[in-house]
RNA sequence: AGCGAGGUAGCUCAAUUGGCAGAGCAGGUGCCUUUGGAGCACAAGGUUAAAGGUUCGAGUCCUUUCCUCGCUGCCA
């Protein structure tokens, strides 16, 4: 990975302290803790960068770590989707692969020994009455009946709770804390719970399954960690989890709790995004629209772009909604170097140039990437029949419409001058076809006098343009925070065209041999990569992203302008 | 209301720990161009939530107020 300045943030600031007094002897080792409960997004992707990412700042270690310690939710199949899409993002954590439930030996233990010291009871109160009991936010809470049962009994129930003497909601393990404490977590929280469920790594072996409190702070002991990086709804959790450390008197990190990403146009919540997948928005996890990595890969974008955005949203405590074109700023930043261009036409209209000869081909050179001399060059066919995107003519331009237009030319990328000399419609009025004839002394694009034409379009061959499909992607949803309305929810404002199929695009024949996960700029339109579903009969692009579209941009601007203008006048008479 | 966290440009973050409030992105204007892309240049954008205090000097320290978020799972 390439050195760059190194990234300053609240969390260097308190690993340099911790290095100046030497708390931990000046290691660095970070985790990233994923449950598998779901596919990451990202989301998760930040917190990767970042814990990979000081990791490999200080020289130090990233292990990844399953927190799997509640059955009921979490599957082998997210257990691979996490490793694939970690190592895809470009990191790597060596042998260590660990998962909470290769601890569960060592947290019942540590169990046994806080029942041992006193600081732990087993409580028969059903869900609701420790719900009763907790108090509210305002008010402290109730101690349990059971609270001060004598230490012997303790162990032998929590022994019979792992033994499967109770059913579920019977029992459970809580520490002994402060049931008055103004921060709730440390109301006696609950370490153990019984769960009937199999487990996906150790199957029936054990029928009470640690809370992520009990669990998280030990398993970060017993891999040396020094800096257990959350996110910030854990910060009333930090109590708790040093209370722990202290109590079962283990080595200690520290953790450390940072601002979660929001996305706008997007939801980032697990619960969410399986909803899309469950209910049938989307077509999966991997669905180009969703914002999950997966879905991102498939999309088109690239882990450095994902890498670059993700150190570029920076690290903080404030909550705050990032915007969608920053990360797409990124992925163009990103494929503008490495994405080979070539012509596609998306919307065709058919071009006959009638001083060209009837069945000449000529092979022309085209730059496959201006941004990169080594990319090379290709050979693009050009015949008597093109197509040229609709867009790219107008019958009766506006001012600043510089494209094609009846008796204007224009330039055909890597080709010739066209100028157009008549049109023809269909009987419902419809332009479709053009007749154009060209300057035969433009050929590659420039001419001997010097003339430049305003406009440069891009076309295919009639005679040697493949049909593809081209799956065009817009934001999952229509409003910036899909979160935020309480009335209304978030499917409320999903985007009914965020998916947009060409079923018979023209691309230029060099793409005949491209494959799944191939990238390309189709010129003048946007980034497309191959999809999975393309086989060699029939090529299928999804679009990763559009070029910025100044044009666009102007037509929407103009009205607007108009209307100022006009007031201005107003206000000014 | 209790506990905790936070409030600096439209957005995301800086500000060498008390010393001229800066950057990236977005938006604006212009230049250039065989992608109306990319690129380049320039300008704009701020009462640092507010008030008071300490100080030669406060985004930074103190006090008060306001606003936002999290917390009452046998989820993580």
């Amino acid at each position: 990975m390439p050195e760059t300045e190194p990234k300053r943030n609240f969390i260097t600031e308190i690993i340099d302290e911790h290095n100046q007094t030497d708390r931990f002897q000046g290691r660095v080792h970070t985790r990233f803790p994923p449950e598998p409960n779901g596919y990451l997004h990202i989301g998760h992707a930040k917190s990767i960068c970042l814990n990979f990412g000081i990791a490999q700042q200080y020289g130090g270690l990233c292990n990844l770590r399953f927190d799997d310690t509640n059955p009921a939710k979490e599957e082998q199949e997210y257990i691979h989707a996490i490793i694939n899409d970690v190592r895809w993002l470009g990191y790597d954590w060596g042998d260590r692969l660990f998962f909470a439930s290769d601890y569960f030996d060592q947290l019942y233990d540590m169990a046994v020994e806080l029942i041992r010291i006193g600081r732990a009871y087993v409580d028969q109160l059903s869900p609701d009455e420790i719900r009763a009991y907790r108090g509210t936010l305002t008010e402290p809470g109730i101690e349990s009946p059971w609270r001060e049962r004598p230490v012997e009994e303790n162990l032998a129930l929590f022994a019979k709770m792992r033994a499967g003497g109770f059913q579920e909601g019977e029992a459970v393990l809580r520490a002994k804390i402060d049931m008055s404490s103004g921060n709730i977590n440390l109301r006696d929280p609950v370490m153990y719970r019984i769960l009937a469920t199999p487990h996906p790594r150790t199957g029936d072996a054990w029928r009470i399954y640690p809370m992520y409190d009990f669990a998280h702070g030990q398993s970060d002991s017993l891999e040396g960690i020094t800096h257990s990086i959350c996110t910030l709804e854990y910060e009333a959790h930090r109590p708790l989890y040093d209370w722990y450390l202290d109590n079962i008197e283990i080595y200690h990190p520290q953790q450390i709790e940072f601002a979660r990403l929001n996305l706008s146009h997007t939801v980032l919540s697990k619960r969410k995004l399986i909803r899309l997948v469950q209910e049938g928005y989307v077509a999966g996890w991997d669905d180009p629209r969703m914002p999950t990595i997966s879905g991102l890969r498939r999309r088109g974008y690239t882990p450095e772009a994902i890498r670059e955005f993700c150190d570029e949203i920076g690290l903080g405590k404030v909550k705050g909604i990032v915007a969608l074109h920053k990360l797409e700023y990124h992925i163009r930043h990103d494929l503008n170097k490495r994405a080979n261009r070539v012509m596609a036409v998306l919307n065709p209209l058919r071009v006959v140039i009638e001083n060209y000869p009837e069945d000449m081909t000529e092979e022309l050179e085209a730059i496959n990437n201006p941004e990169d001399a080594s990319a090379g060059a290709r050979k693009v066919p050009f015949g008597k029949v093109l197509y040229i995107e609709r867009e790219d003519f107008m019958e009766a331009p506006p001012r600043k419409f510089f494209r094609l237009a009846p008796g204007r030319e224009v330039r055909l990328r890597y080709a010739y001058f066209i100028t157009c000399r008549e049109v023809i419609k269909d009987a419902a009025g419809e332009v479709v076809e053009l007749r154009c004839t060209y300057d035969p002394e433009t050929r590659g694009g420039s001419a001997p006098d010097g003339r430049r034409p305003k406009a440069t379009l891009h076309w295919v061959s009639a005679a040697h343009a493949i049909e593809a499909e081209a799956r065009l992607y817009d934001t999952l949803f229509t409003v910036e925070n899909p979160d935020a309305d309480r009335d209304q929810d978030f499917t409320a404002f999903i985007n009914p065209q965020s998916l947009q199929v060409v079923a018979a695009a023209l691309v230029e024949p060099s793409l005949a041999t491209a494959q799944p996960g191939d990238r390309f700029q189709f010129e003048r339109l946007a980034y497309f990569v191959v999809d999975a579903d393309s086989t060699s009969e029939r090529l299928v692009f999804n679009r990763t992203v559009t070029l910025r579209d100044q044009w666009k941009k102007q037509q929407q601007k103009q009205p607007r302008r108009r209307k100022q203008r006009r007031s201005a006048r107003s206000q000014s008479g």
